[in-house]
DNA sequence: CGACTTTCTGATGGCACGTTCAGGATTTTA
DNA sequence: TAAAATCCTGAACGTGCCATCAGAAAGTCG
């Protein structure tokens, strides 16, 4: 799994085959068909893996708020933290997701992530715009939003290796503060 | 290039290959190699198509705004405009843009581009800046929310076809006018 | 030490892809 | 209408892919 990660990371999804990642991790092809039983399913254990990485670095941190706009900001910040410290898992991951697409009939398997995760930012407006501390605006809207501008960052990290991602999350929660406060 | 476009917002573009796209032509595979020479080619084709559709339809009206304030909103306005009125042509250049990587030493065929619009986007933010419109940012940050924010909008899209733009493009007016102006 | 399980190899089959090509069909030109 | 240019076909080739499998290698245990 670790060389699958080395391989989407550098190669991309398109180009990374079984036999590349066998040649990785020093294996003949049929080994690791003979672990993971299919291609689908090793992609699989490489998103849940990096999947639940990040919600337990994440998670515990911004429903430890205290006030829906900490939370917006623990959230960009934690975000941002994550793709820092975990490059290639990240890259990786987005690989993956931007680039499986179900048949021409299923949903897709990873659309439903991404309903969540929009979701999730969704609650914590909803919170501040409860207490007050957020201005009315559209959930969905801002949502999208929010969690665009943060999945922009893996492409920026690949074209730049040296970005700046704490300058980055510094402006984005001041953005997003300003934008989602009530007015005076 | 019709059916290539028709095809690939369907497909997917890793799903897509010459003889999918000549089913849809109702032609033999061959007929495409004999017209384009090779895929590369034809895919180069559907990319100066569209984008040369699309900077006709936004650039004038952008360019011909007196403050930066509404060319940033009209920026934002043309560009969900152009969403919803060519879908499948956009979603056919957004798999291909986001899908082709170059070999593993050269940066890829698009991501020039991509920086191109950054640079758009951060020469209205200066402009804004200067004028005295916008208060401080940075903005290389402030253009990756705007840009990211809009690029997230073909995959909602994708997910749900009755989404509204309309409104999409109204919060987010408001979202980053707020977020860029001059605080009181 | 010998039997059993687990792990790995490397060749193999079947498939889809992009491209090529000889020749037939169609349209344009003279 | 005859000749020439253009367009198209459908089969063929080479490549890379995933999955399979018989058997070798390594590890485990009675």
């Amino acid at each position: 799994m670790e060389c699958a990660i080395d391989a989407i990371a550098t190669l991309g999804y398109a180009r990374t085959s079984l036999a590349k990642i066998a040649k990785l991790a020093k294996l003949s092809p049929g080994s690791i068909s003979y672990h993971f039983g299919s291609k689908d399913e090793l992609i699989q254990a490489v998103v849940s893996e990096v999947a639940k990485l990040a919600t337990e670095m994440m998670e515990p941190a911004i429903v430890a708020q205290p006030t829906a706009t900490d939370a917006l900001r623990v959230y960009l910040e934690t975000n941002l933290e994550f793709m820092g410290r975990h490059r290639k898992p990240l890259l990786a991951l987005v690989e993956i997701i931007t680039h499986a697409r179900g048949g021409t009939d299923t949903p897709g398997p990873y659309t439903a992530q991404h309903e969540l995760a929009l979701k999730d930012i969704e609650r914590v407006l909803a919170w501040g715009q409860g207490t007050g501390e957020f201005r009315e605006f559209d959930l969905r809207s801002m949502a999208i939003a929010i969690r665009g501008a943060v999945d922009a960052v893996p492409a920026q990290l690949l074209r730049n290796p040296d970005f700046d991602l704490e300058l980055l999350a510094r402006e984005l929660t001041t953005l997003f503060t300003i934008a989602t406060r009530r007015q005076p």
